[in-house]
RNA sequence: CGGGGCGUAGCGCAGCCUGGUAGCGCAUCUGCUUUGGGAGCAGAGGGUCGCAGGUUCAAAUCCUGCCGCCCCGACCA
């Protein structure tokens, strides 16, 4: 992407309704924009990267067997009828009317959809397990929007259910998730702790939040240290098969957030193992058995021959508050620092002479040869002073600057810059096209 | 929803108390000079002062009502 045919509204001063750091700075790079209190238009730097965080979710979930489908926004008034919660959601809901007077109702989630559609077409415990999932914009009227995108009215989540023919193999179903999450994070270069979480009427332990570790985090987070350094499960698990050591290996060791928080059993642990931090949740998932299938007769079949209600768990990401999460988990004084993976820009190509014949040579021959590689690189290729180049990039995050001057251009180099170290190296265009394609 | 605060040019702000022709910085446009970390000089454009009433010879400024936005709290991906 040329920068000069591009949409990429920077600003220098942090617009002043915006408070915290992931806010500031997704209004300063220009990747979105605040329509009323907590609803924002995506513009195209931030929709870039709100699209590659749906894409690892996506390929994660896949990985773990779940299927995805995408569900309405405005979903019938009567479907949360059969489940009680119509009466029961209150002003979070935002109710609607069509022309016929039918009341209709924006999703702020998807069970009863979902459910909907599994019992339409499921019948036999035979079809089971299934998990459904859908990447699609939620609406909850928050009393307080705030923090941006961070906690808006309008947001896109990842909500992922699963059926199955009884609560051992719901177990299986929600152990996959677990372990799942921890890959996603993962990829998206965050920290992320499960933490206890209220199990609500079902009780047992089978409900867990993902905190990422961020100073300005919401939460306060207490956990055993190994259980930050033991990093993420990978890719590589025999996902129809027996999860429960993976999940224990991680579940046994203390992690509770402020409100679950057992001060006893945390300081029974060893001094030097007991880790606090600040946290932002990121994720939740819970088992809730026949809370739905029941009232709304979700049955299927069982190897007995007699039909009961399908056993139900759901799963959420913040795909939207995922994007300010990663910004405050990861800027600078500069600005944000994008991990690879979600970056909007793999890389960007600096004409400090934009003009001159020599820099835009050296230019569109390293543009050229980034996209070919798939690393989709931004040429700024404006006639601005180098400074202003410089900020701008470093403001927008992205991972790699290859910086094209006329000093270096005549000694035959260019300048290559690590955005996340700071690391900058002089050297031939060839070296550095080969450091960024690897 | 309780408490607090703010709406003046695209962004950041001053002016309001004490009513009298709407200002500053950045950004934008033109010209020249500049060009390795958000340039300099000269000039220019851009504002129904959130909206509606009221008081007054006169309202950004005083009064009333409404709308919007932000922060703290209780709830949440």
């Amino acid at each position: 992407m040329r920068l000069s045919r591009y949409f990429m509204p920077t600003l220098r001063e942090a617009p002043a309704d915006a408070q915290i750091v992931s806010h500031q700075l997704m209004l300063r790079a220009g990747m979105i924009r605040q329509e009323a209190a907590g609803i924002y238009a995506w513009l195209p730097l931030g929709l870039r990267v709100l699209k590659k965080i749906e894409q690892v979710v996506r390929e994660e979930m896949d990985r773990a067997g779940a299927v995805e489908i995408l569900m309405p926004t405005l979903q019938l008034a009567d479907l949360w009828r059969e489940s009680g919660r119509y009466d029961d959601y209150g002003e979070e809901m935002l109710r609607i009317k069509d022309r016929h007077d039918r009341d209709l109702l924006y999703g702020p989630t998807a069970e009863e959809v979902v459910t909907d559609i599994f019992r339409s077409y499921v019948k036999s415990y035979k079809d089971l397990p299934k998990n459904l999932y859908n990447i699609q914009w939620k609406f909850r009227d928050e009393r307080r929007p705030r923090f941006g995108v961070m906690r808006g009215r309008e947001f896109l989540m990842k909500d992922a259910y699963s059926f199955d023919v009884d609560e051992a193999a719901a177990r299986r179903s929600y152990n996959r998730m677990f372990l799942a999450y921890l890959n996603v994070y993962a990829r998206l270069g965050l920290k992320a702790i499960p933490v206890k979480a209220d199990p609500g009427p079902i009780g047992g332990d089978m409900s867990h939040e993902f905190m990422i570790l961020a100073d300005t985090g919401e939460s306060q987070v207490f956990a055993h240290r190994d259980l930050v350094e033991m990093g993420a499960p990978g890719p590589d698990l025999d996902w129809d098969g027996d999860l429960e050591g993976e999940v224990t290996r991680r579940t046994s060791l203390y992690a509770a957030s402020d409100e679950m928080h057992d001060t006893a059993r945390f300081e029974a642990m060893p001094e030097d193992k007991r880790m606090t931090a600040r946290g932002i949740e990121v994720g939740h998932i819970f088992y809730f058995g026949t809370k739905y299938s029941g009232p709304m007769k979700a049955n299927v079949t069982g190897p007995d021959g007699k039909d009961a209600p399908v056993q139900m768990g759901s799963y959420g990401v913040g795909v939207s508050r995922l994007v300010a999460a990663i910004i405050e988990a990861s800027h600078d004084e500069g600005g944000i620092i994008w991990p690879d993976s979600v970056a909007p820009f793999g890389a960007a190509v600096l004409n400090l002479r934009a003009g001159d014949a020599g820099c835009n040579e050296v230019c569109e021959t390293a543009y050229r040869a980034l996209a070919a590689a798939g690393k989709d690189p931004l040429y700024d290729d404006r006639d601005d002073r180098p400074g202003a180049k410089f900020a701008a990039t470093d403001l927008v995050g992205i991972p790699w600057q290859l910086v094209v001057g006329p000093k270096g251009v005549a000694e035959g180099v260019v300048e290559l810059k690590r955005r996340a170290t700071g690391e900058k190296q002089s050297l031939p265009l060839d070296a550095a096209l080969k450091a960024i394609i690897g």
